[in-house]
DNA sequence: AGGACCAGCGTGGTCCGACCACGCCCGCGC
DNA sequence: GCGCGGGCGTGGTCGGACCACGCTGGTCCT
């Protein structure tokens, strides 16, 4: 059994057993490492490894905000692994769109009215109205919309992929919105689009917002393909 | 910027100008440490990240099979990240099983007859069909029939994950399994779902081997539910 | 001359001890 | 009583050292 394992074993039975929850301080690094019977270096190794895998996280100092505690923001690793398998060319674009689209379907499909935040949805939607906005920043708010919508099915696992798969292709989707000609144009066909999902989501028609959803996408993506993007 | 980061950057923008690819080999430690300007302990809490991530891959010893090699192998690091967001109790198992209903419904959806292994598929039935096979055996080769099947998708990301998400369930499916009374019986219907899913899979018919699924995951997962398993 | 063997060397794996920057906390001094 | 500054413990980084491993080339025996 490597030291690494050694760490991530532990780590996974204190939660398991629940003496470690979310929230909680780990012991120190040089306390840590004595009980483990490793050095500080090995630790910190697989410390370093659980802190990119969003299950810790570290600060400098003294004090009560001090040291490393338990968390649980495990998007942003899930998406630094899909940025790696883009740099070695395993995963395309188009890849990561069929599978955001059938995540998101789903999602919609599972949606419940009840779970949904609408509210907060429709205010996105409302400042993404704003003719003066950036491009950049309308899609910004664009995928929060579509990661709010998909939170209403009550799917964490759902929920995280989302995210992470948004933050992989982000830059891709800006490109592809820069090669339009009729920005605007495209801008108020979405946002009725968006509506139109809204409204069948809040009233828990989710076979009907799932079919929004798969044209919403779908048909964006051919609009973009035709102006020649990459 | 962490020194962390650093290592991360350096990486990424090898494999981006293609100077690093795919089986090529880094630097050692201590050459490397030097040329980033770190310390070699530094680096090494950076590289086993990047090796946890599946981006790379460590021999000890000499000569030309010793030192870090670029891999692309993320599958298990993505099925790292699952097991830990379940031991946080951030993802049930039914979240996981939802979104592989959907992953995996798309993929054959878009599964194109000529790419899949289908001789390959069909021997792992024939050696499922074996009655003295253990419980899960018969699970691990049914996992691995899914995932082959999904393959044929053409879709890079949509099979690391499905693999990913095998490996988070398994116990859970093992568990499931379990609880069974007539499992002979089950297995023999699993079997005909099986050929029946293969058969519309290499003929192309997508939306019906689509259908397919469906029937057969929600199938068993109300056979087991109903089984009182957990 | 050919083959078996072994020491050397470079690899990653681990450990130690040290120092730094930071930030709360307590006690000193006003 | 109040303000402030040093103490101390935190993570972050560093350099050096030793180990186990496994190829590699040379030596030595046949």
């Amino acid at each position: 059994m490597k030291s690494h394992d050694v760490v991530m074993a532990w780590f996974t039975d204190e939660l398991a057993s629940g003496r470690l929850q979310v929230g909680d301080q780990l012991p120190s690094e040089r306390a840590l490492a004595e009980r483990l019977g490793l050095s500080r270096n090995t630790l910190r190794e697989a410390l370093r490894v659980l802190e990119v895998l969003g299950a810790i996280e570290s600060s400098t100092g003294s004090g009560p905000r001090a040291g490393t505690f338990v968390t649980a923001s495990h998007g942003p690793a899930i998406s630094t692994v899909f940025r790696l398998q883009m740099a070695t060319r395993q995963v395309t674009p188009e890849d990561v769109f069929r599978v955001r689209l059938a995540l998101e379907t789903q999602a919609a499909a599972q949606a419940s009215p009840e779970r949904g935040d609408w509210e907060g949805a429709a205010a996105l939607l409302t400042r993404m109205d704003d003719p003066s906005l950036p491009v950049a920043e309308f899609l910004r708010l664009d995928a929060e919309f579509h990661v709010l919508c998909s939170r209403a099915a009550g799917n964490t696992l759902l929920s995280v992929l989302m995210d992470a798969l948004r933050l992989v292709i982000a830059d891709h989707t800006l490109e592809r919105a820069a090669a339009l000609t009729d920005w605007k144009a495209v801008v108020a066909g979405l946002q009725r689009e968006h509506r139109a999902l809204l409204d069948a989501l809040r009233e828990g028609r989710g076979a009907d917002a799932a079919a929004h959803l798969e044209r919403h996408i779908r048909g964006y993506y051919g609009i973009t393909a035709e102006a020649g993007a990459v």
